[in-house]
DNA sequence: CTGCATCCGCTTCGATACTG
DNA sequence: CAGTATCGAAGCGGATGCAG
């Protein structure tokens, strides 16, 4: 990408992972660390040759180290670098951000159940104290770990087959309506466990983060804001306005 | 943008704000809303058509909203919904993950000092308990106004002349090495006020985020760390690796 | 003066094919 | 498995024009 040429921190943060695709080859590096057919099959659409020139790019900004792996794998490894790691922060919020946008549902688009690990870090936010808990997530072709406790609530891929208090199976969709509370007459994703799981499982949702309460956390407004006449400030809505097209 | 067909919120919120320029012309608009023109001068580089069209899409989305200024001004008025002023968190961390990318200086790059309002507010992060003091910084052709606080910083680009406990004025790579902390023995922009306001300053600047706490904050690491053999965690460098060319 | 639309050379992207 | 090579399509950057 052409750099920005600005003095500003944010524009060169962009410089470097503001590309088209490089967001998403750090998602992955953040879920795991990958090779390169990895990342390919984890990034339906990318072309062969961005995904290598993006890895290329990323490794010379140092966001990011290949690994050659010696003695039973022998295959490169890419994974993040300390600083690149620190984006982990600015994909979880943007992630937040993005969480309304679930709302319509998966529609004709991908879906891979790895990455729910983002949205269920929007959803459940760093120190608060959480029901002690894991549950296991089984959803379109990944299983993963939730580990919800005082702490805060970890979610990690896993090889299948461990033990959990809850399992989870189903669609994308289903899983993250399920885990954002959304329990309406009927559970649209099968939960199984025991009562008191169940019952703990339930608290944990109830502390889903709802984007009802982010109101007040506004940016500056250095014009006045009664420009318009009797303004009342509307909520966040849960579901953006969706004018524009998908897939196009 | 080519959405990326993922049913995923990082990537649904990277089909809203992924493209080129999208991100800087939120930023603009956190600054302060802005007129077309405005915007178009903030945005050194950017086509005229491009912004045109920017605009329209982040309005379709329900990022922003044009308010019509009647009387007087007789002008059309961009700023954020309450939704889209959701980003300032976003855009503030992947700041501060920018900020060792200010170390080279300016360059040959454009600088505002509005810009600084992100580098600031990367540095000085939300709840701590900084000296009460304001700060008036004048810097490549903006004013701003620093107010620290028990509450935090908050900095807003201000008409010029206001009264300050402190004034630094210059050009916007001293001004952030001046503010954080890299007083060696010569302080590279002018700082003026009288003593106790200079302390508490002096204060402020050593609370500055230095970049090197941060490494206890990793994301998920599912692979071993193991595998390669008496592996050390490396501090996060003050300055990446820097092999790409910059500009374009 | 503000707020765009149009045109054009250039770069980047997307898809497929091909190679060590 | 891990990429490079190629080529049409789409997007970007810069200049210009033009209506309210």
């Amino acid at each position: 990408m052409k750099s920005y040429g600005e003095f500003c921190a944010l524009s060169r943060a962009l410089d470097v992972v503001g590309d088209r695709w490089t967001i998403l080859v750090v998602r992955e590096l953040l879920i795991a660390p990958s090779r390169y057919t990895d990342l390919h099959k984890a990034l339906p659409g990318i072309a062969t040759n961005l995904l290598a020139q993006r890895l290329r790019t990323l490794e010379e900004a140092g966001v990011i180290t290949s690994e050659e792996q010696p003695a039973p794998v022998s295959a490169q490894v890419y994974m993040l670098t300390d600083w690149g790691r620190g984006l982990h922060t600015v994909l979880v919020d943007l992630a937040r951000w993005g969480v309304p946008l679930l709302a319509p549902g998966i529609g004709d688009d991908h879906s891979q159940g790895r990455w729910l690990v983002f949205a269920i870090m929007a959803l459940f936010p760093e120190r608060a104290d959480y029901p002690s808990l894991t549950v296991r997530i089984i959803a379109d072709g990944d299983e993963l770990l939730l580990t919800a406790g005082a702490g805060g609530v970890q979610t990690t891929l896993t090889s299948p087959g461990g033990p959990a208090d809850i399992t989870i199976e189903g669609r994308s969709d289903d899983v993250f309506r399920t885990l954002s509370g959304e329990l309406t007459d009927k559970p649209t994703a099968p939960v199984s466990g025991d009562d008191a799981a169940l019952q703990r499982f339930s608290q944990l949702i109830s502390l889903a983060y709802t984007h009802d309460l982010d109101v007040a956390a506004l940016g500056p407004r250095t014009l006045t804001a009664s420009a318009s006449p009797g303004h009342t400030p509307a909520p966040v809505p849960r579901q953006p306005p969706r004018t524009t097209q998908r897939r196009g």
